[in-house]
DNA sequence: GTCTATAAAGCGATAGAC
DNA sequence: GTCTATCGCTTTATAGAC
C-alpha cells in the first residue's frame, strides 16, 4: 500500500518521478519542462540527469508506470470493497468523478495525455502506456471471472470497462460535469448484469 | 458534404486550418509548431499570421471546429446509411478501426489530444472541444429518439456512445489494434437493444 | 549527489518590404 | 496577400566544479 509520506520527506528520484507523474497528468508530455519539474520536485537539474540519464523520455516512462501503478491500487481497492463487480463500477465512476472534481477538473488519467501525444512517435513511451492498460484490464478481467463470468465474456467487458473509463473520465474533464462518469457507471453495470 | 478537392486547389486560409488539424489529430497542440504547419500547407508564415492574428490559439480552434464539423460528417453518414442505431454502431466502430489502421495509427480523434493537452490551461481551446463533443451528443441522440427511445433513455446513451467511441479508439490507437473497437461496436448494440 | 553555467536549437510572434 | 528576417525567450541536454 501506498506510504503517502509527504513529499519533501521521500528521496530525490521518487519527488522526481511523482512530480513528472502529476504534471504530465495535468498538461501532457509536450508542455512540461524538465525545468519545472526540477522546481516543482525540488531538485537540481543535475539531479534530473543524474537519476534519469535517458532525459525527459525516460522520465515520461517513469512517470507512466507510476500512473499505472496508482490507478492499479485504485481498483483493486475498489475491487476489494465491492463482491459485485457491477456496484464495484458504479463506485468506481462516483470516486473518479469526485477526485476529478475536487481537483479542479485538472487530475485526469495520468496516462492518457501523456500516451496520445506519444502515439506513432515516441514507441517506448507509447509501449508503457500500453502496459498499463494490459494491467488495468486484466484486474477487470480476473474480478469479473472470479464473479463467475465465463473467460471470453469477461475478456471482451475488460476491454470495454476501461475504455469506457477512460472516455468518460476524459468527458467529464472536458465539459467539468460529473455526468458522463455517472452514467458510465450505470451503463457499465448493465452492461455487466446482462451476461449473468 | 466533402468536395475533397485536392489540397493546392483550396484557398489558402483552408489549406492552413486543413493541416493544423491533421498535424494536431496525429501530433497534438504542443508538439505542432507554426513552421511546420505553414511548410505543410504550403504558406508562408506571414500568411499564417495574415489569417489568424490571434496565432497558434486560434488556428487550434479553428482546426478543432474542422474536427467537429468532419466527425459530424461521419456520424451522419453512418446514421443515413443504417436504420437501426444498434447496427449503425457496429458499423461506425469497424469503419474507425479500418480507417485507423489504414492511417498507420497515426489519425485519431482529431480533437482529443488537443482537448486533453488544453484541459484547465486553454479554456477557449477546451470550450471548442466541448462544443465538438456536444454536436456528436446531439447527433446520437436524436438518432436515438428518431427510433423510438425515450429522451432520458436516448441523452444518456448518447453520452456513452460517444465516450466509449473516444475510449476505444484512443485504446485502439495506443495498442494498434482493431480489437477495442470491434468490441466496443457489440458492447454498444447490446447496451441500446436493453432499452427496447 | 548536488549545483551553476552554458551550449545549440527551436519556439511563437512581429516588422516591414514588396 | 505573400515573403523574409529577426527578436526575445524557452527548451533539452551537457560540462565541470564542488
Amino acid at each position: 500500500m501506498g506510504t503517502m509520506r509527504p513529499q519533501h520527506e521521500l528521496g530525490t528520484r521518487e519527488r522526481i518521478v511523482r512530480t513528472t507523474s502529476r504534471l504530465m497528468q495535468q498538461q501532457g508530455y509536450e508542455a512540461t519542462g524538465l525545468k519545472q519539474i526540477s522546481q516543482e520536485a525540488k531538485a537540481t537539474l543535475g539531479s534530473v540527469y543524474h537519476f534519469f540519464p535517458g532525459g525527459k523520455r525516460e522520465l515520461a516512462i517513469e512517470a507512466i508506470r507510476h500512473g499505472d501503478r496508482e490507478f492499479a491500487e485504485f481498483l483493486r481497492a475498489a475491487f476489494d470493497r465491492d463482491d459485485d463487480p457491477a456496484a464495484a463500477m458504479v463506485a468506481c465512476t462516483r470516486d473518479l468523478a469526485s477526485g476529478l472534481r475536487e481537483s479542479g477538473w485538472l487530475d485526469g488519467c495520468p496516462v492518457t495525455t501523456t500516451a496520445l501525444e506519444s502515439a506513432g512517435r515516441e514507441p517506448a513511451i507509447q509501449q508503457a502506456a500500453e502496459e498499463a492498460y494490459e494491467n488495468w484490464r486484466t484486474l477487470v478481467r480476473e474480478k469479473l471471472e472470479r464473479s463467475g463470468f465465463a473467460a471470453d465474456v469477461a475478456h471482451d467487458l475488460a476491454h470495454t470497462v476501461i475504455n469506457l473509463l477512460e472516455g468518460a473520465e476524459l468527458s467529464a474533464q472536458v465539459a467539468r460535469s460529473e455526468a458522463p462518469l455517472e452514467i458510465a457507471g450505470r451503463h457499465l453495470a448493465r452492461l455487466i448484469d446482462s451476461y449473468r
